[in-house]
DNA sequence: AGCCAAAACTTAATCGATTAAGCACTGTTT
DNA sequence: AAACAGTGCTTAATCGATTAAGTTTTGGCT
């Protein structure tokens, strides 16, 4: 009749003829009972199957799960296949862990009905690359602790990257080569969707603190140092950062006729950059000599190739690493604006 | 006074003058109550801040949390920078998603103390590629619904990839070319750790249901079938799936002096056969004239460039859907055997 | 021997929900 | 008019732990 019982602490407790709450303590506290009844407890756990105290229902007692939830821009069946997203896990997930955390994936945008759901369960949420508008914003803050990344919710503390100095960099640094026709690969800056050229019709994301909008703005001081109309500089708009939602768009770019043809990309991620070398090799145009190609990220993927690509590279990692510091509070609440580096590849010497 | 306190469900009904039962009711079962009093109900929370049932209880009284584990091989570290689990853990999530449930990530060996922790608050494990002689194995088993992945327990469902035949059938049409002098890379294929040319010292991971042993056993068996000694065939060994931890070992390889250079490469995995085209590449070497390289996996990044990776692929995101899809007993358990699709790109025509 | 602090346990309240069973009312059927 | 079946809501037991406060035991010291 013993076995056939699901184990709980009460039952083992029972069974050994001890309190529940020296059970609880051979788990929890092993100085608060002798060795010796300590081991008598494990050993006798171990044999009747009893695999420490249930995680709901500490979790309901204690408060709190050792759950961290990070809340994702869009449905994660693409945002696991992007590697940027994966990098910042990658350095959520190491200082999670080492803390004893665990992850739990929450969709931004999902198939299910309700936003949050099950995800209140985490203790802290990191809500990373979220629309400033989105209905999520709505439920959370009233929950619990919150980190923002690479977007701000007033008063929230946040980390992210200085997308606009970045992007200023590299088109700097681009520019130097004197391009007579650059264009600008933009990923999801308008309001409407667009995958192509922008025209007029089509308005930006409201937002400026958009990460988008921000690359934007750097692009166009550079270029306005250097006495190029911005006007005159054409915008196309990616809707997906993947092959497959780059790739037409690219093909149109580079099968205009010679002389609208432009000669360096300005792209908003490595991901563009990459399908624009890819498309451009296989079109036999040359890269640099007839086409220069800038990307943003800074991801494995770009570098460990030839020709390298010319980039910024932003630490998703670290951040990751900072957002999950101060989730779990070993980092103060602060804003937090991460450096880039200027990442000198072959694809814009 | 009344906003003092943290909003429950108990309060909410005492503010409300109705029972307990009857707002959770009115969250849970619309049809339980009238519409009037529900909609003053709901009003009422979002008014006073509460955010419907507490997950944490909930999960205890009702003893599922719809939250579903997926105990990853590696830190997570690692294992998200990887494409192929990028893509496994898309499918699950894609699944888990459109039946409201949400994903949590377990490290299968990580920094932290404890392996399972805070995860047996999970409905169900979705464990994948795990070694076979892992502990954790020992604790799961023990607890819940239990889907593997790229490797078997005992009696337990599993869904896996017909790796010796996939590998069988891309070595096949490499030996079609009749190489000189072929050469395999293995990944993690080794007992002890070896990151190089494998020597008679080092033995072979135990489990013939490894991964790496049965793509192993895949080419062997092409190779006898072409006649060609396997004795004579140099076996590398990757210790991570990479670039970083590649590029040494096939640097090592490619400088070998002109006669012994393989004029094949048999890798097992993409990653480790991008590693091998961007290097051979910076030496010059023209692929596939002067060598051809294979891989395994058919990740999105082999396919998307010039020239286009030749292997084998395996639907690692239809991998993770049906995993997940068991784990909700949506597919009947069973022993899932997926089939792979040879991929004829340029580096092995 | 007697006293007392520390060690080793136990008691019992509590975390915030869910849900079967029960009760009171309303309206319909014979 | 009595019986009956729904509605609409409440009562109260329960999920499986944690933990402050209290009680007994032990052993060291005078």
């Amino acid at each position: 009749m013993t076995d056939q019982r699901r184990m709980t602490l009460k039952n083992l407790a029972q069974e050994l003829g001890v309190s529940t709450a020296t059970i609880s303590n051979a788990f929890n506290r092993p100085d608060q009972l002798s060795p010796a009844l300590r081991d008598r407890i494990l050993k006798a756990s171990k044999r009747l199957g009893y695999s420490g105290p249930d995680a709901k229902a500490r979790s309901l007692r204690t408060g709190r799960s050792r759950i961290i939830a990070v809340v994702l821009t869009e449905s994660l069946t693409y945002s696991l296949n992007d590697a940027v997203v994966g990098e910042f896990l990658s350095g959520v997930a190491e200082v999670l862990d080492a803390h004893g955390h665990t992850l739990l994936l929450v969709p931004g945008r999902g198939h299910a009905s309700q936003p949050p759901g099950s995800a209140n369960i985490a203790d802290g949420f990191i809500v990373y690359g979220l629309m400033p508008n989105h209905k999520l914003l709505d439920e959370l803050p009233a929950q619990r602790t919150l980190v923002t990344v690479d977007f701000d919710i007033e008063g929230y503390p946040t980390v992210h990257v200085d997308n606009r100095a970045a992007s200023y960099q590299i088109a700097k640094h681009a520019l130097r080569t004197l391009p007579k026709r650059p264009a600008i690969i933009n990923l999801r800056l308008t309001k409407q969707a667009c995958n192509g050229r922008m025209k007029p019709e089509h308005t930006l994301l409201p937002d400026t603190s958009t990460v988008s909008r921000a690359r934007l703005e750097g692009f166009h001081r550079a270029l306005d140092e250097h006495g190029i109309d911005n006007e005159q500089v054409p915008l196309w708009n990616i809707e997906e950062n993947t092959f497959e939602v780059c790739s037409p768009v690219i093909a149109e770019i580079l099968d205009q006729p010679l002389g609208q043809r432009p000669d360096l990309l300005l792209c908003m991620s490595d991901r563009i950059a990459l399908a624009a070398l890819t498309l451009a090799e296989e079109r036999g145009i040359k890269v640099p000599e007839e086409l220069r190609i800038t990307g943003f990220d800074g991801i494995a993927e770009g570098q460990y190739r030839a020709p390298r690509l010319t980039t910024v590279r932003q630490d998703s990692a670290g951040k990751g690493r900072l957002a999950a510091q101060m989730i779990l509070g070993r980092t103060p609440f602060a804003q937090q604006l991460l450096k880039t580096e200027l990442l000198l590849g072959d694809t814009c010497p």
